[in-house]
DNA sequence: AGGATTTAGTTTGAGTTGAAACTAGTTCGT
DNA sequence: ACGAACTAGTTTCAACTCAAACTAAATCCT
């Protein structure tokens, strides 16, 4: 009969099971969720999104670097990053000036209040990652890695 | 002096070197972009974006669940679950019917063309991480799956 | 040199995302 | 029994996301 299961009470039923696939598709699903929760508790807190700290961090470590560049670093389509640049240039924490060697192109640079928010800082992404990769198995870290780039890499391939 | 290494010219520069905790980070935010750049492939050539299919999924395996608990199980808010649940109700996919031992409840079932929908197929994510899945080691897995548990777990706490 | 192709970046459009504010229904406390 | 507290779900809002269409500039090819 089999027909069991079925929450049709939502209440006290626990979490049913899945397949270990969704199970992991349910992981990295939520990852992104939890990501993005905290990015805009950090815009409530900081008064900057989680991928504008991103910018912020990146423009910092590589002054200069032009937005198709950084949209390559973050894995971000470059039309993505516009928007993200625009809400920091109105900000004024990031200035685009013009490339003397190739007018298509911006640099990007910081202004002196972006430079003052380029450093580490609790309660970001940043630290959460820092605290779970300190506390974990060196090995469990590089499965992870491997697992993850792979994953990338095959959602990639599917150009 | 070690001014070195900025990418005054986009071109031709490799990717520059990150720490392993920044390079963690862009593999888990890049995986989510990942993920939203299959489900926009998946509704230009279904129909369907990556959310909308994961609820047909599930409703399909738990039919007469309330949105509450399919929030709880997709790891959104429920908030985000309001806005997929009404596209796929205005495509007919998907039905509400209020629960009538409590009437703020709704209990959700899938249409005869939702259950049309409701089977794995290629060139989703879920094809994807199956893949990936199926060709590494157990033990990675099982190494990845409690790191990403602990990211998952470390960012949830910061309530 | 000059037109065709390629490249860098932005704009527009639809969907997803969480938080806060809100509505409506249920349960609790006295 | 009845008002207070709580719960389920939706709406509104700003930001992010990709893709496609577009602009402008550089390079390529005769």
């Amino acid at each position: 009969m089999s027909r069991a299961r079925v929450p049709e009470n939502g209440r006290s039923v626990p979490l049913p099971p899945l397949g270990p696939v969704l199970e992991f598709m349910r992981l990295i699903w939520g990852l992104g969720h939890l990501l993005e929760r905290t990015s805009k508790r950090m815009k409530a807190s900081k008064g900057l999104t989680g991928p504008q700290r991103l910018v912020i961090r990146l423009v910092g470590r590589f002054p200069g670097i032009p937005p198709g560049r950084l949209a390559e670093l973050m894995l971000v389509h470059p039309s993505t990053l516009s928007g993200v640049l625009r809400r920091l240039e109105r900000k004024k924490l990031l200035e685009r000036r013009r490339d003397p060697n190739d007018a298509r192109r911006s640099l990007l640079g910081l202004t002196a209040a972006g430079r003052a928010l380029d450093s580490p800082s609790p309660f970001t992404v940043e630290a959460a990652v820092e605290r779970v990769l300190a506390g974990s198995h060196p090995s469990h870290v590089e499965s992870a890695k491997a697992i993850l780039s792979r994953v990338v890499q095959t959602l990639g391939e599917v150009d």
